[in-house]
DNA sequence: AACAGTTTTTGAATTCAATCACAAAACTTG
DNA sequence: CAAGTTTTGTGATTGAATTCAAAAACTGTT
């Protein structure tokens, strides 16, 4: 099945799907039918089948899913069985909370390189990753050391840095300051954004 | 006209429009088109006309929208003219990168109570704010001191927290564990993930 | 005052996504 | 092994969101 034919909104289920049934897994359960999956990520059952159905046939039908083969193929699905290399850009509050987050530690997903423009950080270890400076950012990058970059720097100095990772060959990027950057189409670039989602939030509350 | 009218992924836009009127305000420009809001967050002109237009007439033919009351008539449709008041649950590495982000001090969103199951940080002040124990969550919010909470602890305790913040009384969650959490249907949550947006990412790179 | 050039407004057409509903498949039980 | 149960897989249907395109309204110019 050609990439552009599964819908984009069955793509952003896969990775609830995952984490679900990961944790599945951890509880025993071999298998676990769409009825049960839909219950714990609150959907609804078909919805469930009809995105699965789009990889594949992987249930059998009065059993269920088995749960080992298809966190595996949902995996591969999100190119998640591939070793990632990420670029960190900004070492401030959210930076080095990045830096600790556990879910980097294992899996597949590695922060490989570090860089702020502070004199302050250059050259210091952080979480036990040297601090790069950013000028060196297209040089380092380049030699194809990371897939994907992270931008985590003051609003103002984004769109540059995510200019200088692109130019360095990074194909993916996580933008965690809340400024809307546009590249070369085939960069993709997700946003990031607290007050982004508490004004979605506030929407639907009344005060 | 009705909330109910207005299409979830309109809703879901006007933040991401706001924040870029916002930025054409300070550079001084009164007037803008929908093509050219349109280059700034790369998205189609029509989208945007039919999106401004389920909540009225605000652009004038042949010259474009009043950025000034459109960002007035967007703040209030998100309720952002407001003040809101949060509860921060959990002071680890993202918690307090939370309490140090710039976006906390101006604006309409105010972190009011902040909550931790630590001993050792418990009583403590960090960044100006006293730290409460998380068995009095339920207790603090009750008085009404706050709408909102975000939930920063472990992805086990994260739904144990958000059942006291809805006992509490809170409506809206935003929650930074990677777990899906049901709650109440009139509890709005939202989930801010990054091994979910990497997965995402990652669907579409080729490697 | 009329015309050319823009740009919004808005209903219609199209595309995309979610739901429904049921046949087919596989397992269970007496 | 046959009848009954469960659950998948998937066309058909409904519904939502996006794009299109024609009409309307404003600006500036001559």
């Amino acid at each position: 099945m050609r990439k552009d034919e599964i819908p984009k909104e069955t793509v952003n289920r896969l990775p609830i799907y995952l984490r679900c049934l990961n944790r599945i897994l951890l509880r025993g359960h071999s298998t676990i039918s769409s009825d049960e999956l839909a219950n714990l990520v609150s959907m609804s059952p078909a919805k469930i089948r009809k995105d699965l159905s789009y990889f594949g046939k992987f249930g059998t039908r009065g059993v269920g899913y088995e749960v080992k083969p298809l966190i595996e193929r949902i995996r591969g699905i999100l190119n998640l069985d591939k070793n990632w290399k990420l670029a960190l850009v900004g070492v401030g509050n959210v930076g080095s909370a990045l830096l600790s987050h556990p879910g980097f530690h294992r899996g597949c997903f590695k922060i490989e390189l570090v860089f702020d423009d502070d004199p302050e950080l250059i050259g210091k270890e952080i979480s036990g990753k040297k601090v790069h400076d950013s000028s060196e950012i297209s040089n380092l990058v380049e030699k194809g050391l990371v897939q994907i970059g992270i931008i985590a720097v003051p609003n103002e100095k984004a769109r540059d840095v995510a200019e200088r990772l692109v130019r360095g060959g990074v194909t993916g990027i996580i933008n965690f300051a809340p400024v809307s950057i546009d590249l070369h189409d085939d960069v993709k670039i997700y946003q990031i954004d607290i007050s982004t989602e508490l004004s979605r939030l506030t929407y639907h509350m009344v005060p």
